[in-house]
DNA sequence: AATGAATGAGGGTTCATTCAT
DNA sequence: AATGAATGAACCCTCATTCAT
């Protein structure tokens, strides 16, 4: 049953969203699947490998809808936005996962090839192929396209960890369901008043 | 001789900025500072305060450069990128602080006060209360201010990020250098072509 | 089917005499088999009861040959020269065996009864029970035959040890077909220059 | 103190000479030396390593007695008979090192570098020496030498074994006692009636 | 103030064995 | 008879912290 190891996931989003990666014990892990230590290890090599699989599933539905994303006909702005939203979306729809991708990114640097460093890498690069295109059609200004895509996301990133970790759902689901406008708007035009 | 606690703090940043916070060890730390093991715990109670101690001392540059910024005449956005500079600057001139800084925050949540709380959060609530004057004052549209301000922070910390953690010392000084200006711009005026 | 059993020993051969007894797994003896870990079960009660089996063939080889010796009518020496003959060109023909024999034979301690124990034991008292009959015919002299025939057989082991981890198979061929002779010349006649 | 060193070497002889190095655990040595387990850590890289220094212990009392013979007017057979009682008074004053040398040898082949490897190599190598000189200076007939101080080696170990692990300790040092020139003689002269 | 040996709770991982299919 | 996923006791090792000197 590959079931077991969605099981075993999902009980570890929620193990380590509650205490850290660090924190979580596999024991914990475990108890919370509602299986045995050993079964982890059936179905994982390591505890890392649970972290990185979070990350890897995260990864590619990201990577299933920037692929859909290219044959849309909306312009750069607004498959940006389409890709914030869809984020923010999955965010709201799964708190958990949210925390865990916003607090432990900084495990990006264990081993050689890394989901969780494909993740935090990979999504800003496609961020930044977006923008090359756009500077290359015009529609947008020249600039270091680097940057701009490290910083939204940086900004994304920010705002995500902001809503998870309020206290209330009620204000986490406000912060997620503007966020994306609020953020599109404020690099689309800028903050200053006209 | 408290020469001997920034002695101390020196080498937890070299320590813990090359091998990160949870692999430096204390005994690491006490050998690169050339003192013992106990002797680390005449000036820190734990490890942990060690990295609090790193980020308060950050944390008290910023405060008294946002408490100086208070009686300049600039406007909103100058003080804005005068605060940003000063920051890009000071990681600049302490690559390693940076990389702690942006790698360990998410150690913020380990007991009540914090001094990593004090920073993560403090840092964007003064950017926050500086956008809450522009709003009253007319310099800048109605916003969110929270949500700015955190994706403002969010995008500093990420280029800071990116600049730190990049190979050559060049291209993370060229970084930097431009990071202040290229994101003031980007927040105050956008992206869009004119 | 005892086929399976067989299939079963002949995997554990190869696997042990590669990784050794306590690296070797279950798990890789399965698949070295082609069978299912559960399979292995159905044939022998537990992973040291595989070792025992191993032991026990080669045991029972030495047992049919050595009562078949009894009916010879060589003299004492030259019946042990057979017997070390016998073994040396067993050893030959199978040297993952041999690894075995000689690097598992620590074993022997484990259970109560057990047949590892019987051939670490057994064979030196059939080696012994030559020399006792020699010593009252006459044909050798008095000795105690406790110790010389332990001495004897661990002097095998070691020229068998040299033999079977020796990194050639040539060389490992030619000591394993000198060694009977010799180790007889060794003990019949001395080391000393005449 | 490098005292504590030796006390957790011997704790740990008496350990594994009880129940074999497998079985023995890090939390029974620790017991039995009474320790911390993380004290012996302080002063081992790994359960190996302790293991590992208890045949060094040994290998260098060898080395420090094979030196010292070198230097002695003995004939071949003399020096041999020396080296064997030299052995067999260390095992008899220390029969729980004489159990693991001839019960842990197995394990000399777990890393490159190794004190249980140079322990079984090594000795064997020091008696060839020994034959080597003898075959030149015509004392001994010629022989392959390398297969001799193996067997050699091997009949050592072999009565070790038989000593050590009996049940009465009268019956263990007398089989000590005897064993170097049982068999010394035996190699000398062989075992033939004159 | 400085030292550093001693501490021991705690955690990740292994693997022989079982048993429902 | 064959299967192989599930099991969980067992074990090695780490490392922050203490405290006697």
């Amino acid at each position: 049953m590959a079931a077991k190891k969605e099981q075993i996931r999902e009980a570890a989003v929620s193990v380590i969203a509650e205490v850290g990666y660090h924190t979580a014990t596999t024991d914990k892990i475990a108890a919370e699947a509602g299986v045995a230590i050993g079964t982890i290890y059936n179905y994982f090599r390591s505890k890392e490998e649970i972290l990185e699989y979070i990350y890897l599933v995260e990864l590619e539905k990201r990577r299933k809808f920037f692929k859909n994303l290219g044959t849309s006909d909306l312009d750069v702005l607004g498959k940006l936005r389409s890709l914030l939203q869809m984020h923010f979306a999955e965010v709201k729809n799964n708190p958990t996962v949210g925390q865990i991708l916003v607090r432990e990114r900084h495990l990006a640097d264990k081993g050689p090839e890394n989901a969780i460093r494909e993740f935090v890498q990979g999504v800003p690069l496609a961020i930044q192929s977006l923008l090359d295109q756009a500077v290359e059609t015009g529609e947008i200004r020249k600039c270091d396209t680097k940057i701009v895509s490290h910083a939204l996301f940086g900004a994304v990133e920010a705002v995500v960890r902001t809503a998870v970790f309020s206290e209330e759902g009620q204000e986490r689901d406000e912060i997620l369901d503007g966020a994306a406008g609020e953020l599109v708007a404020l690099v689309a035009d800028g903050i200053k008043a006209k």
